[in-house]
Parts: C-alpha cells; structure tokens; sequence
RNA sequence: GGGCGGUUAGCUCAGCUGGCUAGAGCGCCUGCCUUACAAGCAGGAGGUCACUGGUUCGAGUCCAGUACUGCCCA
C-alpha cells in the first residue's frame, strides 16, 4: 500500500476528506466532566467579513494551542461564532436596497431587519465555513452569534444592570458622527489621518470700533455657529479685548471675546472661535462659560436652518462658498497650508463631524479601575508583555463610552421613556406601564447598541450567562485570548471590564497579541490597498497544513510579518517532505508482523540516537508551547523531522531494512514506527490534516507504537496523547558520539566534493587519533560511517604520536581525530594545498581569538573558572589541529 | 508632542537569563534524476551584528545617546 501512494504529496483531496471527517464525528465537541477545562473563546469574526490573513493567523494559533491542550487531555473548548457588526451589516444591506431603489425607511424597522436577518442566514456563514477549511477545531455545535437569542439576553441584563448601578447614562454631548451612517461612533471608531489642509485666518468685525480681530480655523464653516472668541488669559497681546464684543461675519451674530486656560497662544493668531455645538473642546469652554449651543450642521452633513442661507448645503461645499464670500467682502486675511489630523469613521471613512446629540454613555472610571488592577496584579497577563502598558495606558486615560448607535441592526436599547411622567428606565422584560407613574404612554429607545457592547460580553455570553448554567461554572474564566493588537481598547480591555464587573472576575488570565500581516513591502495588508494574500488561494495553491506551517514558521512572537504568495512554499516543501518520510516508512513498514515490545539492549547506536533526540524534542516543544513560542516550536518539528530524523536516521537504517532482516531490522521498524508516530502527533496541532493521513495509514500496519511496553495508537490522531520526553530514553552518550561519526562523514564528503569524486567512487579512509571516546565512536559504528561517507575500506588507528599516514592523501581534522583519504592517482594535490591553507587560516584566526582572551590577565583572574579552563582546551585543541594541518600541507613539499 | 517596536548574510528573519568559530529558510555557486522525496540529495561561498559612547575580564545580547524606519495615541 505505502508504494501506491504518490511521490508528491496532494493537500487538496486529503484536506477535504478530514475536514469532512472530524465534523462528522464532531470530534471537537465537549461537555463539562471530570477533567480540567482548557478554553479559547474565539474573536468573533464578523459577519460581513471573508477570511483574510490576519484571521488565519490568528486562528492557526488558536488551534495550535486546542489541539496540544485536547491531547493533553484537558477538556478542551474552542467556541467559535460571528458578530453582527451593526453598521457594516446595516450598510450591506442599506447599499442593496438602494439598488433596488428602496431604503431602510421605506421598508420600515420590521421589515429592514427580517431582510437584514435573511441576509445573515444566507451570507454570514462564510468566515465559518473558511476557518473550518483551514481545519479550526472549534467546537462547532456550539457556535454562536451576537444576536442570537440567549446572547441578546446577556446584552439586555447587562445594560439593565449597569443601569441600575449608575454605570449606564444618557447625556447630552459632542459625539463622533458618521453622516454618511448616520449614527454616532465611539472615539475607538474614529481613525485620526493626517491631511493637507488649510488654516483659514478670518477677520471678525468689532463692535463699536473700527476693528477687528482675526481667529484662525480649520473649519471656517462652523463658524456660522460660533458664540464667541476665545483667547488665553496670560496672552498680553490680547488683555484689553477680554470682555468686548465682536461681530459674527455673514450672521451678524454679537458674540463675546473670552478669556480661556483652553486657548494655544502659540496655534495660528492666539484667537480661537468658539463653536460649542461643534466642537468637543468648544463644547467644554461653553460649558464653563454658559455659552450658547448653536447648531448649524446636523446629521446628515448638510446645513440647518441656523445656517440661513446656506441651509441644506452640504458641508463642504458650505465652506468653499464661505471662503468665496468672505474673500469678496475683505474678510478673509489669509490661507495658510496646515497639516492636522481629521477624524474618519472607521467603517466608511467619511470625515467624522463632532456632533452635539443625546446619546448613551458607560461610565468607564469605575470599570477601568478594576480592569487596571487585574493587570497590576498579574490576573491578566499579555504575551509579548509590552501590550499590557498599552492596555494600562488606554484604560488610564479612558473617556465615557458612547454606547448608542442610531442603527436598527443591533440590540435595540432596552430604555423605556415614560410620556406621562417622563421617567427614564430599562427594563428586563418589555414593560406594559411606566413603574413610576402606570401610565401606558411608554416607548422604547429607538437606538441600537454599539456592537462592541454585546462583544464585551462574548467570553460568559456565549456559555449562557446571565444563566448560572454547568458550562459557565466549568469553563469560565477562559484560559486565553488570541488577538490582534488593534483591538485591545475595542475589545480586550472591554471583555476585562464586563467580566469582572458582571462576573466577578477575569474573562481570561492570558491574551496573546499576534503578528500583523504585512506585505511584501511591509504595508498592512487592507482591502483598499489590495494588497492582501487570500487565504482561500493559498489553501487552494499549498493546502492548508502548508499555509499553517509556514505561518507558524515565519511569524517570531510580536513581530510583523511581511508575507508573499511565495514564501509559503516553506511549508509546502515541508510538508512533502514529510509525507515521503512516512512513505519511506510505510514501504518498509508493511511487511512488520511482529509488534512484541523490544529492550533497550536491543537498540542499535542510530535508534538510541533518535530517540534521545525526540526525548529532548518533546520536552522542548512543550515547553515552547507553554510560553506562546509557537515560532520556536515549529522550528524545533522543522529541524528535527527534517534534519534529525530524514537527513540522519533515515539514512542510517536503510542497510538494516533494505535486504535481509534480522531481529535487528525489526527493531528499526520499531523505532521507525515509534518516532514517526511522536513526530506526527507534536506536528498534529500544526498540521492537522496530513497528520492524520498519514497517521491512519501507519494505524493499518502498526496499531501497537510502543517500544518497551504496548502504546495503542487509537483511531484518529486528533485525541491521541501529547508525547512525553520520559516515553524515550535518553542517551547523552549516543548523541555525543554521533556528532563526531557526522563530523567525520561531513569531512570525507567534503574532501570526495573538493576532488570532484562523483558518489559512486568508492574511497578508503584512515581515521587516527588518541582520543579513546572518539576513536570509540568511530570504530563502533565503522558500517555507519562506510555506508554514508561510501568508504570501501576503513581503518582506525590508535596512533599514539606516530602515525603511518597513507600517502598521498587528502588530510582533514575533524576535533581530535585526523581524518585520511588515501587517493593514489585521484587527487588534486593543488586543490589539496589550497584546501589544507584555507583551514589552516581559518584555525588560526580561531586560535589567535583564544590567545588575546588568555594573555588577558583579567580574563584569568575574573572569568569563572570553568570558562577559563575551557578557552585553555581549546587552545590546545587548536594548536594541535594547526600542527596536524600543518603537517599534511608540509608533506606535499617532499 | 507622548508611547512602543525595528535596524544581524543578496532577500525574509531567529539568536532566552552576556561566555565555544553568530544560525535558519529562500536566493547564489559546484556536483548529483543514489530504489522516500528534483517541492529533493551532497558539498560550498557569503556577515566591521545601523552608528557613537558606557558598564564588564568579556557585548549581537545590558545601559545612554544619535541616525534612519514602522506602528499606536494625542
């Protein structure tokens, strides 16, 4: 069977298979028991979204960490699930009915969101049915969604309770307003961007004087709503004008001058207008000086009415027509270019307009403090660390929450407002009256929640809370978070915040921050740009596995990635690679009847190598994966799968598999069998699916992996056991020896290179030394070392200072062990010389590194001894190897 | 303006608590279709670790500053 598979691995067809397979089974699904839990929630991904390559990113980590935890044997959770992305949905659905020529106000609130519903049923699933592509072991029978119904419960206790507590409020103030969403944004929502702009310097007429003063804006449009000018009251310039009056140009408004701590003598004239319906600042000054609020922009972006003439113009083009007008009547003192950040909306990019409203607010100080304290005290903790002094410093600095959104796709506000009495109130259930006065005169809140609200309540939502059900007993706190830096104010400090104001405690103890995705040039992947990999693609050009892998290979913790469609071939190859070493191993597994344990003298010097390897290996890769170093860990499988076990082990026992076999080639197959099968399980978190191919494959020849005792490998390898370093002996000894056999190999393949020996030529070789370990080594592993170095004839000699060296021969020294190949006719005694000189060089410059260090009196007095005695062995060792060199290079003068 | 990163081979990047001759993948050069794999095998070349100073017996690694560069916040 191991012969009808193909030389070249194919993903596509075995990807699908599994991924058809284990939802099946429904392997990933768990309910509470005696084990202990390990969770990951994961980031909701919208519902508008297609996956991208920060997601898969994200997700491979995510699954790395389930999968070991679930073959650990921790119960273990990975709830996935969507949210409902109020605007970006809304918008979706709003573009297609203007297609149609309709609107949302057209079809009503009813009937909009039945649509919008419709298209969530249709369209939502996609991100789902990707990441289950990529082979996520979620656990998808409990998949959930911010609207679904139990969660819409959590959202409406939620509000009902901070509003009982004073946490909820609703205020009039500036918000952030997307005109073109027509809704309001947290500050979170808003993207600050750089643009060229200009500062327009206006003169405003004073009254009873023939002058004026000049204020300098970057919004000349709002002025129309100005209420008065404000200047600092330190600025000597402009003491005597505190207190006048000035007169609004194209209004006629009489407006005061006032003295403000606010106002920036050094911004552009050190006269600011003041604009407090339109200005979050402003907004502050009015308030301290009881100005008046004047409207002149509203929701939509076009002028009010305050505006008189310019009423229903779009704001832009408002001032554009200002700046004419105010040129022509001599007003407008000059222009000067300015470069300052403008807020966008972060969904749709339309300029962001402070826009004075009613809205709700959380009150963050109170949930901020306990959410800093969790940090402090290590309840929380970020990998890499740095992230958490962002966290601190958002939630340091926190301003009130904006909660409101004018949007109907959402979690409607559960706040009623009582026409009778005018009491304001939330309510659990939909109420019949008014508590306070029973009036039936009650309507609920128009507005939506920010979607950010429903997701802060994600990691005990999405287990039924505000139930106390079995599921948030066992799995709350979650275990980690995996996310992406930018949202750690949106999201991850929020989670913090509801979880230890609602339940009490963290929502989880880690949170992983990982890499952003750059191009190739090192831009952020973005949709506008269209700069980004999709992963589809990837998948569908590599496989999954392959995408996984390379991922986990190129992404070091923290850093940015920058990724091209090729760099992928990393894991690509790898897995190829790895799929000929299991059918090397299947070939020449199949015909292994008996699977009786072996002993450990059984073991010859390569298997006892292996296997200390893998020991080393397991322990190391666990460890790896306990601290987040999921680049560390999958370069630990990469070297050694490839390195260890193809470059070395594979070759060593194919004189003891390939011919006749004695007990000898059974115990290879064993160990064979044992260390694909430890491999293929440390790879499976990484590469799910060719791991369980091959894995089935190996099941049908050997059921029992064990060396020493039996080890039933069960059916699939998604809950078989995580490896332990004390499954292999350890054996310092063989891997000491077998660095001097490489060594050795490494120097006659290299001297058989240099003479342009093709392979097929066979050599001899002298080995001669007078160290008894190494001398050991080579000799006890002579058929090794003829069969990988192809050396017909190899002689060990004990040469104890005098040695008969063959002549004329290619020389090398490998340590302490001068290495001969006797090349009567074949060799290239030029070459040889040049060879000889270049080592000789190079040993020199190693020992000449080693004598400064020595002739150091303070290096002898001050390094620990042990570092002192080991730079004086190797100034031996080196000394000895230059005379060795020497030598060799001398003898082709006679 | 404040905060946090980055600068190591032609390219993309590793390098934990300072200590053998600084590593990997890709690319490059040489030779190989050797019965697991040419997406491969064997061998090889290639680095004043951005710069300046400091700490230290010893600095790619720690500290300070400089330059360039990226991200976040205001």
């Amino acid at each position: 069977m191991g012969k009808a598979l193909p030389t070249v691995y194919d993903p596509r067809e075995v990807e699908e298979r599994w991924c058809g397979e284990w939802l099946e089974k429904n392997y990933f699904h768990v309910e509470p028991d005696h084990r202990k839990p390990f969770t990951i929630m994961i980031p909701p991904p919208n519902i508008t979204g297609v996956l991208h390559m920060g997601h898969g990113l994200n997700n491979t980590f995510q699954d790395i960490l389930i999968r070991w935890r679930r073959m650990q044997g921790y119960n273990a959770l990975w709830l996935p699930g969507t949210d409902h992305a109020s605007i970006a949905t809304q918008n979706v659905v709003e573009r297609q009915l203007e297609e149609e020529g309709s609107s949302r106000e057209e079809l009503g609130r009813d009937s909009f969101l039945e649509r919008t519903w419709q298209w969530k049923e249709e369209y939502g699933g996609t991100i789902i049915r990707q990441l289950k592509r990529m082979g996520c072991s979620c656990d998808w029978q409990r998949e959930r969604f911010t609207m679904d119904e139990g969660l819409s419960r959590a959202v409406r206790e939620a509000f009902v309770r901070l509003f009982e507590d004073g946490l909820i409020y609703r205020g009039h103030y500036i918000v952030n307003w997307c005109p073109r969403c027509a809704t309001a944004l947290s500050d979170d929502e808003v993207d600050h961007e750089d643009v060229d702009s200009q500062l327009w310097h206006i003169r405003y007429p004073l009254e009873g004087d023939a002058g004026y003063l000049t204020v300098a804006t970057t919004r000349p449009e709002t002025m129309l709503g100005d209420t008065a000018v404000a200047v600092n009251p330190d600025d000597e310039r402009f003491k005597s004008l505190v207190g006048k009056t000035a007169r609004l140009p194209v209004i006629g408004r009489r407006i005061p001058v006032i003295a403000d701590e606010f106002v920036d003598p050094k911004f552009g004239t050190g006269m600011v207008k003041v604009t407090p319906a339109h200005d979050p600042n402003d907004f502050e000054m009015g308030r301290r000086h009881g100005l008046e609020k004047i409207r002149v922009i509203a929701g939509s972006g076009k002028m009010t009415r305050e505006a008189l003439e310019y009423e229903g113009l779009e704001r832009f083009e408002c001032r554009r027509q200002l700046v004419e007008r105010l040129t022509a009547e001599g007003l407008l003192e000059k222009i000067e270019p300015h470069v300052h950040a403008v807020a966008h909306c972060y969904r749709c990019k339309t300029v962001v307009e402070p826009y004075l409203s009613e809205q709700w607010f959380v009150r963050m100080q109170p949930l901020a403090e306990r959410a800093i304290a969790a940090s402090r005290e290590g309840r929380v903790a970020f990998y890499p660390e740095r992230w958490s002094k962002v966290y601190l410093s958002w939630l340091e600095n926190v301003r009130d929450w904006c909660i409101s959104r004018q949007l109907w796709w959402g979690h409607r506000i559960p706040a009623f407002y009582c026409d009778g009495c005018g009491e304001v109130f939330a309510a659990r259930e939909d109420p019949c009256e008014c508590p306070v006065c029973a009036s039936s005169d009650i309507r609920q809140d128009e507005d939506v929640l920010d979607t950010w609200f429903s997701s802060a309540l994600w990691p005990f939502s999405t287990l039924g809370w505000p139930e106390k059900t079995a599921d948030l007993e066992y799995y709350y706190p979650t275990d980690v978070l995996v996310t992406d830096r930018g949202i750690i104010y949106f999201w991850v400090a929020r989670m913090v915040m509801m979880g230890l104001t609602l339940m009490d405690d963290v929502p989880f103890s880690d949170v992983y921050i990982n890499a952003t995705v750059l191009d190739e040039a090192g831009r952020k992947m973005s949709k506008s740009l269209g700069n980004g990999i999709d992963p589809l693609e990837i998948i569908e050009q590599y496989g999954a596995d392959a995408m996984r892998f390379s991922l986990a290979l190129l992404t070091a913790e923290g850093q940015d990635v920058k990724l091209s469609p090729t760099r992928f071939e990393m894991g690509r190859n790898f897995c190829n690679k790895l799929w000929n070493a299991a059918r090397f191993a299947l070939m020449n597994l199949e015909d292994l009847r008996d699977l009786s344990a072996i002993s450990v003298d059984e073991l010859e010097f390569e298997d006892r190598w292996i296997l200390s390897r893998l020991s080393h290996v397991t322990e190391e890769l666990t460890r790896a994966l306990e601290g987040y170093h999921f680049h560390a860990a999958a370069h630990l499988l990469y070297d050694f799968a490839w390195h260890s076990l193809c470059d070395w082990y594979l070759e060593a026992i194919k004189p003891r598999l390939y011919g006749s076999r004695g007990e000898s080639g059974r115990v290879a197959q064993k160990v064979l069998a044992a260390s694909l099968d430890a491999l293929l399980r440390m790879l499976q978190p990484f590469v799910p699916f060719i791991t369980e191919e091959i894995w089935r494959h190996l099941g049908e020849l050997v059921p029992d992996r064990g060396l020493f005792a039996t080890r039933d490998a069960g059916e699939t390898i998604v809950t078989a056991e995580w490896p332990q370093a004390d499954w292999f002996p350890r054996d310092d000894e063989a891997e000491r020896s077998m660095d001097v056999v490489t060594d050795v190999i490494r120097a006659v393949r290299n001297i058989r290179s240099k003479h342009g020996l093709g392979e097929h030529r066979q050599v001899d070789l002298t080995v001669a030394g007078t160290a008894s370990f190494e001398l050991t080594a080579i000799r006890e592993n002579e058929l090794l070392i003829r069969d990988l170095a192809k050396v017909r004839h190899l002689q060990v000699i004990d040469s104890g200072g005098d040695l008969k060296k063959p002549r004329p021969a290619a020389a090398d020294v490998v340590g302490l062990l001068e290495v001969y190949v006797p090349l009567e006719g074949l060799i290239d005694i030029d070459e040889e010389r040049r060879r000889l000189a270049a080592r000789i060089l190079k040993a020199r410059e190693v020992l000449d590194a080693i004598k400064r260090k020595l002739s150091n009196e303070s290096f002898i007095q001050k390094a620990p001894r042990e570092i002192v005695e080991r730079e004086r062995a190797r100034r031996e060792d080196m000394l000895s190897e230059i005379h060795k060199l020497e030598a060799n290079l001398k003898d082709f003068d006679s």
